[in-house]
DNA sequence: AATGAAAGCAACCGCGAAGTA
DNA sequence: ATACTTCGCGGTTGCTTTCAT
């Protein structure tokens, strides 16, 4: 045991192991006073300690909700890929593993996982380069949609100017009421067809896209469904690559 | 049995974000 | 708007235990 001095001040807090005594002042007092106001510990129970030494003896070590024991093959398969997802966000996969602390998955990871991430450097990099290529694909895609859409709009809007035309033009040589409401329905029809050519007109490139999307889609199924398989919610982000930290 | 290396783990440190006066 | 405090996170350290020779 040996003792530390904070801030240049007096003031000396204990650091080191923790004794039964020191534990047994720290859930006292959160049991008197709950979880926070960490700083204010010291004072209030007597320790020693600061702020900082009791948030994490409490959060790693005395909370009455942590699991003891070895980590199950189970939350090993968690923490493989959740960290695949999220990279060394311990505290993000601790959440998804009740009872573990970001600091047991964290030592957990370097111990038995770290060289064998190593080992696997190459394959990571392999996806990596993958998922640098889709994004490159996709914001291609999300710009050529743009053009298309552009484009369409211009259509769509000649025709109504061109059709305007065209019935000023009838309606000056044959101006019954009857007939005007047939051309209109005919105009409005026309354009709607017009439209729908155009649409048919580009749905093959369009379809050649959708199957490269599909192709690319099932290129990436794999990975997708490595990322979805605890059921949280990446759909919202489905436009970004996973984050990678190796 | 002795000893050095590797593994495991608790705890500390520095930094940035969030909250507060 | 700003300065200060508190909290939480990730990286790192160092002590203890286990294993191999």
């Amino acid at each position: 045991m040996y003792w530390g001095v904070m801030g240049g001040a007096e003031e000396r807090w204990r650091k080191g192991p923790w004794t039964p005594e020191e534990d047994r002042l720290l859930v006292h007092h959160v049991n008197l006073h709950g979880e926070g106001r960490w700083n204010s510990v010291a004072t209030l129970s007597g320790l020693k300690r600061n702020g900082k030494s009791c948030r994490l003896r409490w959060v790693n070590y005395l909370r009455p909700d942590l699991k003891r024991g070895r980590i199950t093959p189970h939350e090993e398969t968690i923490i493989l890929d959740l960290h695949a997802r999220w990279g060394n966000r311990w505290s993000t996969i601790a959440r998804s593993l009740p009872g573990r602390t970001d600091n047991e998955i964290k030592n957990h990871w370097r111990t038995h996982f770290k060289k064998k991430s190593k080992v696997s450097l190459d394959e990571s990099t392999k996806l990596k380069t993958k998922l640098l290529k889709r994004q490159k694909f996709q914001q291609e895609q999300r710009l050529q949609q743009q053009q298309l859409l552009d484009q369409v709009q211009q259509n769509e809007a000649d025709m109504k100017k061109i059709m305007s035309l065209v019935v000023e033009e009838s309606t000056e040589s044959s101006p019954t009421m009857v007939v005007r409401e047939e051309e209109e329905e005919e105009e409005e029809s026309l354009i709607h067809g017009m439209i729908l050519l155009n649409g048919w007109f580009y749905a093959p490139a369009a379809d050649h896209q959708s199957s490269m999307i599909n192709q690319d889609v099932g290129m990436w199924d794999g990975l997708w469904n490595l990322d979805d398989v605890h059921g949280t919610n990446f759909s919202a982000t489905y436009h970004q690559a996973p984050c990678l930290n190796y």
